[in-house]
DNA sequence: AGATTTTTTGAATGTATAGTCAGTTTTTAC
DNA sequence: GTAAAAACTGACTATACATTCAAAAAATCT
């Protein structure tokens, strides 16, 4: 990806967060980052291109971080406190794109669709996990798709704790909150 | 309300959470109630009007349902399980109410704004049970804030962990994993 | 049954904006 | 140095859609 269309994604991705998919014009980025209409059409076939490839790009990102990290763990529940970590760091780091996905994942749209799909493929990495540290007994019985979805579901309390709270909050203690919650009192 | 204005209101809330509020057109909403679109206008000053009167309603709703019901609990505990059954029924009865809520929560948009009070609003009242909870020592130890929050957001993981089974999954089987997340082991 | 108020109608208005394309500039290749 | 390819431009098109309003219809009142 070359110097304009990352600085097109990168603009797009922060107008879409703080605006809205909608409510954010191809003008409004154009112009904002400083080319033609012309210019993003050339890059992108279209505004839910733009979208679509936020979606793969942002997800893709987060999913590979887990499996890398994961990987290196030996038990499940350093797998699983590796994937809280990653998640509270992927809100500091990527807010505007998770942002994004939260707002459209409720929907029914094509656009919607797609990040549905992606954020699968994201939680059944976690969930195959869960099932594996059940099977192994390293972890407690639950039922492991529920709690893949609510330690995915974590990021958004954290977002919206952190979009309440300002610039007041630890991530260490975020992280040891959601450790506790997770794991019970063990 | 009357007749027409409730039809109304209730096609737009169906139509804004199966296509989002703005791929959702007043013609839309008005050829299927079978009205002329002057006649929403009648009852509606605007379009952002009708979303604001659902994300007030809703909340309103779900608010008084856990005040009440919390009322009639005895210890910090009960409170707490007796919010989680409301969410559980809530999302079952409410769903489509409660998806354009968590799809505008992420937005900065004047919109999105209305939509962070009210579910502040609602929040608090968790936070408070919590905070009492812990000085009354019902329940461990932790960040209420982010607790509150946590409690509210299980609301959206099984949204989505609903989404994804179908008609498969069982309202108790949902309460008894929340209630074991939540409490811990005990 | 006539007057008054409430409710409904849908064509017309104005505007915003996604996407196009013929032409220009810049870069790359030989 | 020139030809070809890639990148960029912005005026233009097409259209979708929220909102308005004058007039009609229905309901209520006296």
């Amino acid at each position: 990806m070359n110097r304009t269309k990352r600085k097109i994604f990168e603009i797009a991705m922060k107008l879409f967060s703080e605006k809205g998919y909608d409510a954010t014009s191809i003008e409004e980025i154009t112009a904002t980052v400083g080319v033609a209409k012309g210019t993003l059409y050339y890059h992108f076939s279209s505004k839910e291109e733009i979208f679509n490839f936020l979606v793969e790009e942002g997800m893709k990102l987060l999913k590979n971080s887990i499996e890398i990290k994961t990987s290196k763990c030996n038990t499940t529940k350093e797998k699983l406190k590796a994937i809280i970590l990653i998640q509270i760091k992927g809100i500091v780091k990527y807010e505007n794109m998770l942002s994004i996905i939260f707002s459209q994942i409720y929907g029914n749209e094509s656009k919607s669709k797609l990040c549905q799909d992606k954020v699968q493929e994201y939680i059944n990495v976690i969930e195959k996990i869960v099932n594996e540290g059940i099977e192994k007994k390293e972890i407690k019985e639950c039922n492991p798709k529920l709690m893949a979805y609510t330690i995915f579901s974590l990021t958004s309390s954290i977002m919206m704790y952190k979009k309440q709270m300002g610039k007041e909050y630890s991530i260490i203690e975020l992280y040891r909150e959601c450790e506790k919650l997770i794991f019970g009192n063990v």
